[in-house]
DNA sequence: GAACGACTTAAACAGATGTTTTATACAGTC
DNA sequence: GACTGTATAAAACATCTGTTTAAGTCGTTC
């Protein structure tokens, strides 16, 4: 039942990832990944990957796994109440998984360096989990408003709503600095989350009122 | 009455900002910016700022003294009412700036970089101007609720305000294939704008529940 | 016209980078 | 035990990097 042992392969990818991540695809050498990885040599990246850049196209594919893995499912077929409670549940869990989770803020990272770079594998990311997570999101939002799931409005308030999380990841140097705190634990997310949910209601309520 | 010519320091300038934001302050020579500056010498960079990293300060302290200049004020003594009007028109100036001005997205881009690298200059953007508009955007906030602006509650809800501004020009380019678009123009920032106003509207409206 | 200073260019340097080549260790198989 | 294929390591390669040094150009001043 245990998860096999990380190959090496593995372990070059993992390292790849955090270092892409942290510090951007140019900045960072084959040479520093293949040390982190535990290794010593820089010609098992291209022994394994062909190139560098087939390594971060591995890195885009090992992130699609992982995330394929953890995804909670949503349900469909659930009333305007329901909705609004599962768009609750999906943006805390999603900045939890932006702000806590140590692997995943990696693979965060990553993706973000890849959103602006036209060399990255930005197509592999979007086709693979960005388009399908988006048309989720309208889905319940279109369900709690009562609105066209895919109506322009609503793609963009989906957006407007992820934008809200992900600055928080995105910006947290400017943000724990200008809110005075060490980083962004569970107290800092929890009073974050106060704040979003609160925003997402606020803009439901507002269309119930032009609703019923 | 007309500005001077640009002087080649200027250019220099210009051109790394533009190539800092766009590829990444690692992934860009200082031949490639001498190269776009129009000069055809390396040298110049070192004969002017030093190092590369000295440039790199340059471009933060032009586009601190550039945003200076375009700052329209605030006024402080507002009732509630005219403090939202404010909000309105600060987040909608701000999301143009981030979507249509060609140079001031080269400036947000490369302030978007520099936000995760502890080498660069943060330090010198934050204490020169991000601190100072968020603090702005609190107080106005602060006025429109009838709440502390110094709150930590105000400080995170203006951070999300900013949040989904930001993501609009962060992530433009999932956005504009989510939506079909072929870039933000005019037309799509209004779109955008649409659906901020209105989140901000639903946001203020729930504090007033509260409040009176 | 000579001398000077500010600016620009070209050439060269040491170091780092991605990649390739070669060599070594070590399973499993006949 | 020799052979084979896989996996790791070391060294060498050409290229690119930031930086330095030296040379050149131009307008200004005496």
């Amino acid at each position: 039942m245990k998860p096999p042992a990380p190959t090496s392969k593995d372990l070059v990818i993992a390292a790849a990832i955090r270092l892409f991540g942290r510090l951007g695809y140019d900045a960072t050498s084959v040479r520093q990944i293949t040390a982190e990885a535990g290794g010593q040599n820089a010609a098992m990246v291209n022994y394994y990957f062909g190139s560098k850049a087939g390594l971060r196209r591995a890195c885009g594919e090992a992130i699609l796994a992982r995330v394929q893995t953890a995804l909670p499912p949503v349900v469909e077929d659930v009333d305007a109440a329901q909705a609004a409670r599962q768009l609750e549940i999906l943006l805390s869990a999603l900045l939890d998984f932006m702000t806590q989770v140590p692997e995943a803020e990696d693979m965060a990272a990553f993706i973000l360096r890849e959103l602006n770079d036209p060399d990255g594998v930005l197509d592999l990311l979007y086709q693979g989990m960005i388009e399908d997570r988006h048309r989720e999101l309208c889905l319940l939002w279109g369900r709690a408003t009562g609105t066209d799931p895919e109506s322009e409005r609503t793609r963009i308030a989906a957006f407007a709503m992820l934008g809200q999380i992900l600055y928080f990841r995105i910006g947290r140097p400017v943000v724990v600095r200008r809110l005075g705190w060490s980083g962004i634990g569970p107290d800092e997310a929890r009073k974050i989350r106060g704040v979003l949910t609160a925003n997402l209601r606020a803009s439901l309520a507002a269309h119930e009122g032009a609703d019923t």
